[in-house]
Formats: structure tokens, sequence, C-alpha cells
DNA sequence: ATCAGATATCACCGAGCAGTGACATACGCA
DNA sequence: TGCGTATGTCACTGCTCGGTGATATCTGAT
């Protein structure tokens, strides 16, 4: 913008922003950058201040702290996973049950491996629970399990079998799956990191979901 | 500074253990206590030295730092797995391909549930990788494997399926319902915490791997 | 009995953290 | 134009942390 004039006596006369939504936003930016490269071991008042170029105490002014952005950031994740997820369900209703499942499964692997910020939420959820995690966590189950029911419609379930644990389970091992790649970039020797790699492990999983609600 | 000369002889005299093996057990299970509650958040030189009662010059002195302290819980951590898995080969060995993942997967499970810290250890290998995580996840890794391989004698391999990867996604969703279990007490919905409820799970957990193996 | 070394504790340092009060500057409105 | 307020920065407190040097105390060999 303006070049910075050279005060007579105070030498700093840095070029303000002044601006406050931009600012914010400028804010919540480099938290969530901060989220998604380290996780919640960097996610302090200065750290993501000093990342956003600003002074901490706007922060504090902003945002209240770090539990409201935290919470800001929160709704802004479930955002854009809304999003994702729509574009999702936008292709034709599962026919069965178990198609249901597969799509569900292979849905939530695409989401969580295109989305670093969701698996650093969760993973910090298993290791280390705090107010902060929490507040994250919400809003994403909330938009997820909707989205859940709605794909699935009133297609019944099968028979005789235990679903909700076998959803379960399924659902444990896309997680883990998503997380153990953005960490290792494998899986108990199989590795993550390659489309191709992906693709195996996809169909891998296609294959056991469709085994496990094999009639 | 003043010249605090109080007395001759300071009155403090409380005590001292003056047993040196005694003295590092006592470090290392303090250590083992905050790992298995708090995992690595709480995992310091300070914290460890408060909650053994004792200075933290020890730490140093013994353990030549955290990262020594690390090295010895990881030794002793996997020296425990080494008998719990010992026991779970006792049974006779696995007649077929099916039957041994199903073995691993189940044996896994009810390690996993019992031992909490390894729990936090992989959970916090996920969330925060660093040095100390590492230390102890490689003495882990190292006996699971080899007793993994063990168990498998020479069963041959089903052909056309990519066992490499259904096996990563079977140990994943069994890692993942441990560490789901012991944060939140439940996994996707599906309770966690009861006798009853790891029966289930151990169910659903047989049959998803039998399916998934059924010819 | 003495003395070296092992054992244990304390006091302190520099660094980073969260949080707060005070100040500097620019904008908008009367 | 002047004033109130929004915006931005700085300096400071009080805390915990990891790490280190100095000191006190006990033990065992000589």
């Amino acid at each position: 913008m303006e070049t910075p004039i050279e005060a007579e006596d105070h030498v700093k006369a840095p070029v303000r922003q002044r601006d406050r939504v931009a600012r914010a936003q400028t804010i919540v930016t480099a938290a969530k950058g901060i989220l998604s490269e380290s996780g919640f071991a960097d996610f302090g008042i200065n750290s993501i201040a000093r990342r956003a170029g600003c002074d901490k105490q706007l922060i504090y002014r902003y945002f209240d702290g770090l539990e409201g952005l935290a919470d800001v950031i929160g709704t802004e994740i479930a955002d854009e996973l809304s999003i994702e997820l729509e574009s999702l369900t936008r292709q034709e209703p599962p026919k069965t049950y178990s198609e249901w499942v597969e799509r569900l499964a292979v849905g939530l692997l695409m989401l969580f491996r295109s989305n670093q910020i969701i698996q650093k939420i969760a993973a910090w959820e298993l290791a280390s629970p705090s107010t902060l995690t929490s507040i994250m966590a919400a809003a994403r189950a909330k938009r997820l399990t909707s989205w859940m029911v709605g794909l699935r419609g009133d297609l019944k379930q099968p028979e005789g079998l235990d679903v909700g644990a076998l959803n379960a389970i399924i659902i444990g091992a896309v997680q883990h799956l998503a997380m153990s790649a953005s960490a290792f970039g494998s899986q108990a020797g199989m590795a993550l990191s390659s489309d191709a790699d992906w693709q195996r492990a996809e169909a891998a999983l296609v294959y056991l979901v469709r085994q496990t609600y094999r009639p």
C-alpha cells in the first residue's frame, strides 16, 4: 500500500493493516496452517500470532482467546466438509445396504486423505483430548453423521448381522488408514503415498466390505 | 545477594533413600504412570521428578535425560509385551491362513485393550511423532512383527487376494478400536467399555475376518 | 579415622508460554 | 475541526519448562 514514512522520533511506522475482517481471516488461516502442520502441539497464542504477523492481543480481542478461535475454525472446517460431502452425494443413491457401506467407506477414505486438518484433529483427540480438540470435533461429527444417515435413506439392514459393530470397525479402519498414512506414509507395511498406493488400499477396502456383507 | 548464613548446621535431613536401583525404578514407574494417564503431554523432566518425589537431577544422572529414560521404558514395555504374546501363542497353531489372521486380530485386540501405555504411544505417534515416541515404538514393533511371523509359520497365502492390503486394513481397525475405546469408551457409536461390549466387538471382528477370507 | 566417590537436594539460569495494562495511531462521525 | 473509538503494538508479570553448577550427606574401602 503506502510506503512507511520515517517519523522523527519513533522510527517504527510499519504499514498497519487496519482491516478487522482481513486481519481476523489472516489469524484463522495462520492457525489452520499450524494445525495441519503440527497439530495442537504448537497451537498456542504466541505461535499463531507470530505466524499471522500480528500481536497476540488481537486474538484475545477478536476471538476472545484460543477457545473462541478454535470454535471459529471448527465451524469453518465443518462448512468445507459439508461441501465435499455434498459432492460425494451427488451420484445416484446406493441400491443395497452393502453398497451404502461401500460408498461410505470409500467416501470417508477420500475425504480424510484430502483433509489434513481433520486427520490431525482426530489423531489429537485420541492422543490427548482437550477442550480445544472437542470444540473442533463436535461440528465435524455432527455433519458426518447427518450425511451418513441421509445417504442411507431407507435401505433396510441385513438381518442377523451386527451392522453397528461391523460398520464401527470398518469406519475405524478407514480413519486409521488416513491417519497412519499422513504420519508414516504407510500402514502395517502397506505403503500409502502415491495414487497407486491409495487405489490399492481402496480396492482392498471395497473387497473387504463386499465380502463382509456378502450373503 | 545477602548472606543467608542462617546456621552452621542445616536442619534439613529428611530420610534420603540412598538406593540407586530402587530410585531408578521409582522414576521409571512414575514415568510410566504419567505416560499411561496423560501420554506425552506431561512426559517431561519436571513432571516425572515431581511424581517420583525426587530431584530431576537424578533423571539426568541415572538415565542421561529423557531420551535415555524413554529407552529404558521402551524395552521394559517390549519385555512385558513378549510375555503376553507368548501366552497367546501357547495354543495350537492356526490351521488356515484365515484362522491365522483371525487369531492375529483377536490377539492384538486383547493386547491393546489391556495395555494402556501401548495405546498411548501409538496414538501419540499418529498425532505428534517425536524422537521420544519413536524410541518407544521401535522395540514394540520389533517384537510384534516377529510374533506375527512366528505364528504364521509356513501357512500359504490365499491366491488372487491382496493379503498385505487386507491385513493392513484389519490391523488398523484393531488399533483404532483400542485407541478409540480408551479415549472415548466407544467407536463410531459402538460402546466399548464393559466386557460384553468387547465380546460384541470381538465377534464382529471375527465375522469380518472370516467373511473377508472366505473363498 | 579418613577420604574418595556415590547419592541426593537445592538454587539458579535462560527461554517460552498465557495473559494484561498501557500506549500509539488511524478512521469515522458530529 | 475535534473527539470517540476501533485498530494495532509494546512492555510487563507470573508461571513452567529444560538444563546445570554447587553443595550437602552418606557409604565403603583403605
